[in-house]
DNA sequence: GTGAAAGCGCTAACAA
DNA sequence: TTGTTAGCGCTTTCAC
């Protein structure tokens, strides 16, 4: 069904159906609800193509998804933001265009959209100190919202992003009320803006009680079970082990969990994990049992408010930059049962 | 830059700078060099949607992702789903078209990929039984390729799925031969095509044995974390516990692990842990350490084959049905050490 | 309040 | 081998 097989139906001209289906005024009531209900009848949809030719904008956002040639990891926290942000894109009427491309690929991708005009705008995922694809994206005139933050210069473009160093700081200060002194973290890659924020929470909350930060008890790598379970291991076969864990995503944790696994007969003792992760997030319920609520899930809410920002930016793009810190909240797995050490 | 603007540059009509960009044999080979090296310093790319609107196609593939109203979970296995598939759809020009729906509107998405004529085909994710979506698919016409099946009738449509029961029958008799007689099975919900064979290899391997499977140790239902907890932590309370789990899922085998953490003491025993999931596979390295080897991936691989399948059948849309059987690694991961019981 | 016609940027008959 | 012309299905001036 085409927009001119309705008009024939409805013994209107095109431009009248057209007018009426997008809500222009300056039709008749009584025509605008015959047109709806015909249009309805036969299932009428508009071509995207047809009609993003005409009107210049493409309904569609731009997510690129870099593969990277080393490690050959997704971004774990994707599936949920898309989750979050497909359900503003939706409610509005916008699909998203993936780009899977090789990392060294990736700008090429963002001028691919330009160029082909495929996109409305597009969200930047995993941002590093710096990151060139901010210039590039300005330099394009794409409107963008970063989740996340790139360095510093924290005002030149919109962010939504969680305090991570916030986070962490709260997650030790946890383990270290509860008597822990020596405390291991777990970090993604420093590159990672996300990562050097959450090592300063750390380190900043060690300090605050005179506890100098310890380079072996802490790892910055990929966030995967190997890391997680290569380096727990690593550490808890120290001397003095550490006798808590901080651990910065759920990949890892898997690890840690099996490291201490492991090692409980030989440590005599039980370790604590405290996992702070934006992907999933835990409650303690009646039973005393953690709950896997997606529900709250953080990632999924910066996806729905970066779509948000994004699709008003999109709206008006002469607006002055945005941007929304998160609060998360405190995640909290024991390994083996509770077992905060006191004193 | 658009076609008119370079023709006009190229001294020539758009039409042969059409023809020589297309790659149409009756350019000559020094106007199509020509041609190209303009376009290539003018970066020309041609407009997705007017190159849509005149040729038919969209260059773009459907994927549906349903949001439960239940639980709220994504498909944990679409990311790397997609980053297979979206590797074969790059390199042949084409981008993902996501439509993020409530899972009661998924047909509805279907039907509007059609009348909006946005994508040249689309991917069916977690079929159930009998799935009302191959028959929708097929009364609209969409080109499409199922992951997994829907059930029994496995030529009515392309399809491409890991061999679940073989995959489950094997991991059985593994830890049979390790001498256990009691294990207990973590499922995936029994709607779901993969859950349902998985369980029949599960229950295969147990009755060539003369073992009855016991539905007391058998669960069916969420694949999460806590699903995973609540149901470990209940078998293992059982006056003669599992002493290994076979677990469909990641997700849950973190709850089955801090399950068996917390039973240990009480137990005092070593307790196997065998997860069977696609999205992830161990391989033992010389250290004896299980390593995570996304590259290895068969979710991955069947994302690739997937598209390869798919875009073959957009070129001819007349071909027969085909299918592809995986057959995937058996993953093993002890909990607290190497624990097999033997005899 | 409605319609005719031009045009969005490209491809594909048909001509030359 | 290249060019002319007519669409693809929609929106949007401009005229009525």
């Amino acid at each position: 069904m085409k927009l001119k097989e309705l008009a024939k139906i409805l013994d209107l001209s095109q431009t009248t159906v057209s007018r009426a289906l997008n809500g222009y005024p300056e039709v008749r009531e009584a025509t605008r609800k015959r047109v709806m209900e015909v249009a309805l009848a036969h299932n009428y949809k508009p071509d995207t193509r047809a009609k993003g030719l005409a009107t210049g904008r493409s309904m569609a956002i731009g997510h690129v998804i870099p593969l990277s040639t080393q490690h050959e990891m997704v971004n774990p926290v994707f599936a949920d933001f898309i989750a979050g942000a497909g359900e503003i894109y939706s409610s509005n009427g916008y699909d998203i265009l993936l780009s899977v491309v090789a990392d060294v690929d990736e700008e090429n991708a963002y001028r691919k959209f330009r160029s082909s005009r495929s996109v409305d705008g597009v969200i930047v995922h995993g941002p590093h100190a710096d990151d060139p694809r901010i210039d590039l994206l300005k330099s394009l005139e794409i409107p963008f919202v970063v989740h996340g933050r790139a360095g510093e210069n924290e005002d030149r473009y919109s962010w939504v992003d969680v305090n991570n160093r916030h986070s962490f700081l709260r997650a030790t200060e946890f383990l270290l009320d509860l008597g822990h002194r020596k405390i291991a973290l777990l970090n993604g890659l420093e590159s990672m803006d996300f990562a050097r924020r959450r090592r300063e929470g750390y380190e900043a909350a060690l300090l605050a009680r005179d506890i100098k930060p310890n380079p072996i008890s802490m790892v910055s790598g990929e966030m995967t079970e190997e890391q997680g379970y290569r380096n727990a291991k690593r550490m808890l076969a120290e001397s003095t082990p550490p006798t808590a864990f901080l651990v910065s995503s759920m990949n890892m944790t898997i690890g840690v969990r099996r490291a201490i696994g492991e090692a409980g007969k030989t440590l005599g003792r039980d370790v604590s994990v405290v996992i702070h992760d934006d992907d999933i997030s835990y409650l303690k319920n009646g039973d005393d049992i953690p709950i896997f609520t997606a529900a709250r899930s953080p990632v999924r809410q910066a996806g729905r408010l970066c779509a948000e920002m994004l699709l008003e930016i999109i709206a008006d793009p002469d607006q002055s930059s945005r941007n929304i810190l998160l609060e998360s909240e405190l995640m909290v797995g024991m390994s083996t049962g509770p077992a905060p050490i006191k004193g």
